[in-house]
DNA sequence: CTTTCAAATGTGCCCGCGCACAACTAATTT
DNA sequence: AAATTAGTTGTGCGCGGGCACATTTGAAAG
C-alpha cells in the first residue's frame, strides 16, 4: 500500500518540524530523546517501553510503539555499553592446548580474544581439560559452572560428558556457544565448525582430480581415542560419497582406524603403502595428517596423493617439502576467536548470533600456505 | 634489571594504595582519572600530555610521563568516540557496479560497510566511474576531492591516471585506502589485495596436479582492454615461474592477450582449444573465465582443465557443472568491506591499520563452494 | 476533606573521554 | 600599586543510554 511508500516521509517531516532545517544535513541517529519528544513523553518512559520494564500506562504505551512502528530506532550501541559500565566474565572449556597442538591453535585464538576485548572490560577465564580423560572434563564443567560466568564457549569433544554439562548450563541460565563439535541435542546460542560431510568430499574432489583408475583411496582415521569419533565418520562418508555420486569412478575406498599408540600401528600402515594400487590416502585427523607424511616421506612413496587436515607446524613442513598435497583447514584459531566474539556480542551488544556459523573448506596447497599464515587471521 | 620486574608491583602497589581494597578486584582498565591522581595534577593536564597539545609545565610532563611509563594506559575507544561524535564522511571510488558483475560484488562490500558503519555516524557515499573510460575516472577524482571527505576507499585500475589522482588527495591531506590493484609510488594508509604473482603459482600448481606430459597450457588475458594489464602479467609470471622451477616440467605455457569484441575473438580461442596437446587453460581475469569457460563447455571439452578467478555467478553455474575446475577467490567483497574498515578505524579510533593486507589465496572448487556462499563474508 | 498508597512519569547522574573555557599564578608593564 | 599579559592548571559540559530515585497523578481509604 502507498502507507509503505509514505511512512518514512512522515517520519522526516515530523522531525524536521521539530529540529528545523538543521536536521536534514546531520545524517545522525535517532535518539531516544527523539522518541520521547515525538511520542510527547518522557525518555524515562520510552526507555521502559524500550525494555519492556512495565510501569507504562497503556496510553502512553500506545503513543509510543505508534512512533517506534514508523521510525526505525537503532540505539547507539556505543553510548550503551560505555554507560552500562559492566564487565564480563567468559569461560573458555577447551582441551589442554600444551597437550596438543591443534588446541593450541584455538588458544591462540583465545588468547587474541582476551587482548581485544580486554579494554571493554571482558575478562576471558581458560579452563583446559584432559584431552584424553573424559573425569577432567566432567570436572573441569562443573567447575566452571560454580564459577558463574556471564558466558561459556566450549569444544565438547566427548559426545557423552557434554550433555550433563549442557545442563548444568542451562540451569544454571549461563548462554553458551559450541565450536569444533557439533552436538546436536544442544541448545546452544551458536555453534561455529565446519560441514564434516562436505568436507570429506572436498578432500575426495581433490584426491579425485587427474588420477586415472583403477586403484585404492585409503581414509585414515589416526587418534589416540577412535571409538568416539562420530565426526570422523562424518567426514569418511562424504569422501565415500562424493566417488559414489561418479557412477563412473575406478576407485575402490578402504577405510581404517589406526590408533598411533599401538605397537601394530606402524605395521599396518606399512603394508597399506606397500600395495602398488594405493593411489591416495585421506587423514581426517591433523594430528594424523604429519603421522602419515613422515611414514610417506620416510619410504619414498611421492607418488601417494596425501590429503589432510590443518596447518599445524608439522603439516606445513610436509606440505612445503611436498608430502602433503592438499590441507582442509579447519581454523580452529578462527573458531574459538568468533566464538567468543558471537558471545560476547550476545551480551554486550545485545546483537543476536547466527545458530550455525559453518566455516568455509578451505583448501591450503604448498602455493597459497604463505597467503594464508600471513593474513593475520590465521 | 631488577626495576622491571618490580615496575608492574610498585604501579599495583601505588594504585591499591589509593583505592583501597576493592581495586584488586575489579579487572578495569586505567583511566585518565586514575593517571592524573598518581601524577598529582588535574585530568586536563594530562589530557594535554597525552595529546601533545603544549601549554604544560615542564614539571607536569615529567610527572605526567613517568606515570605513564609505569603503567599501560590503553584509552578507552568507547568513551572516545561516544564523546568526540564526529561524523565522518568517506568516499568509494569504484568502477560502476552496474558495467560489472566483478565490481559489483565490490560494491556489496561497499553497501555492508554503510549499513555497519551508519550507527557510527559514518557515512559512506560511493563514486562509481566508467570501466572502460579514463576520463570518467580522472573526472570523478576530481569531485571526489571537491566533496572533502575525510577518508578515501579507492580501486585504482588505471595507472597512470591514478598518480595525479593521489597527488590531488595528499595536497588535499586525505588520507585513502588502496584495494584490488597496487601502486607501489602510492603511499596510501593500506593496501588491501594480494599477491598476484603468488596468485599465478597457486593456479599453476592446481594446473599440474596429476597432470602427465607432454602438453601445452594456455593462459589467457581475456579483457576489453589489455593493453594496462601489468597485474594481469603478473599472475602469467607467477604461473610460468611455478613451471620453472619444476625443472622436470614436459608442458609447454603459452599466453594470448584476448579482446572479446574483437571480431577474431572466437576464432582464435576455437584454434586453441582444437589443439590436443591442450591441457588446461588459466584464465587471468574473472569475467574472462566464464566467457572461457562457455566456449568449451558448449565444443564439450571436459577434458581440458579449467582455471579462473572469482566467484561470479556465471563462473560459479560452470563450477558446478564441471566445466571449471578451480576458481582462486580475489573476495572483491571482503576487500571493499576491509578497506573501509582501516579507514573508519584510523579515522575514529586512531587505530593503525596494516601497510598491506594481503589477502588469503582461496581455493574455490565444486565441493567447497557453497562452504564459501555460506560463511556471510562472501 | 485530608491522608495514604500505588501506579505512572519525569529528572538527574553516571560511564570515560575530548574539548572549551574559567581560574589561578607569576612576571612584566603602566 | 594596579593592570595587563602570558603561561599553566583545573573545571565543567556533552556525547546517548541505563538506571535509580524524585515527583506527580489519581483513586481509594480514613
Amino acid at each position: 500500500m502507498c502507507e509503505n511508500i509514505y511512512i518514512p516521509l512522515v517520519c522526516c517531516v515530523v522531525l524536521f518540524e521539530i529540529y528545523g532545517q538543521n536536521f536534514m544535513d546531520i545524517g545522525k541517529n535517532i535518539r531516544i530523546k527523539d522518541i520521547a519528544k515525538l511520542a510527547g513523553v518522557s525518555v524515562g518512559t520510552v526507555d521502559r517501553v524500550l525494555h519492556n520494564r512495565g510501569r507504562v500506562s497503556e496510553d502512553a504505551l500506545q503513543k509510543v510503539t505508534s512512533v517506534m512502528n514508523q521510525i526505525d530506532y537503532k540505539p547507539n550501541l556505543i553510548a550503551r555499553t560505555l554507560g552500562s559500565n559492566k564487565s564480563y566474565k567468559v569461560a573458555a572449556l577447551i582441551p589442554d592446548p600444551a597437550l596438543d597442538p591443534y588446541w593450541a591453535q584455538s588458544n591462540l585464538g583465545i588468547i587474541q580474544a582476551q587482548a581485544e576485548w580486554a579494554q571493554y572490560g571482558v575478562v576471558i577465564d581458560t579452563y583446559p581439560f584432559d584431552l584424553y580423560n573424559k573425569d577432567s572434563f566432567d570436572h573441569i564443567a562443573r567447575e566452571v559452572v560454580e564459577d558463574q560466568p556471564d558466558g561459556i564457549v566450549i569444544a565438547p569433544i566427548f559426545y557423552h560428558e557434554s550433555l550433563p554439562a549442557f545442563e548444568l548450563f542451562h540451569s544454571s541460565e549461563i548462554p553458551y556457544v559450541l565450536f569444533n563439535t557439533n552436538i546436536h541435542e544442544a541448545k546452544p546460542l551458536a555453534f561455529i565448525g565446519q560441514n564434516l560431510n562436505q568436507s570429506g568430499r572436498v578432500g575426495a574432489q581433490l584426491m579425485n582430480l587427474g588420477q586415472h583408475g583403477p586403484g585404492t583411496f585409503a581414509v585414515l582415521h589416526i587418534d589416540e581415542d577412535v571409538q568416539d569419533s562420530v565426526h570422523l565418520l562424518e567426514k569418511e562418508n562424504g569422501f565415500r560419497e562424493y566417488f559414489l555420486e561418479k557412477s563412473k569412478s575406478k576407485f575402490e575406498i578402504v577405510a581404517f582406524n589406526l590408533n598411533p599408540l599401538k605397537p601394530s600401528f606402524k605395521e599396518e600402515i606399512l603394508k597399506l603403502i606397500n600395495d602398488d594400487s594405493l593411489k591416495g590416502i585421506f587423514v581426517s585427523t591433523s594430528k594424523g595428517t604429519a603421522v602419515a607424511a613422515s611414514i610417506l616421506e620416510h619410504h619414498g612413496k611421492n607418488d601417494i596423493r596425501l590429503i589432510g587436515y590443518d596447518m599445524l607446524q608439522d603439516n606445513l613442513n610436509y606440505l612445503k617439502s611436498g608430502t602433503i598435497d592438499f590441507l582442509i583447514n579447519q581454523n580452529p584459531k578462527r573458531q574459538a576467536l568468533l566464538g567468543i566474539s558471537h558471545l560476547v556480542n550476545h551480551l554486550m551488544f545485545k546483537k543476536s548470533a547466527p545458530t550455525m556459523d559453518l566455516f568455509p573448506l578451505e583448501v591450503i596447497t604448498q602455493q597459497n600456505v604463505d597467503s594464508y599464515l600471513g593474513s593475520g587471521i590465521h
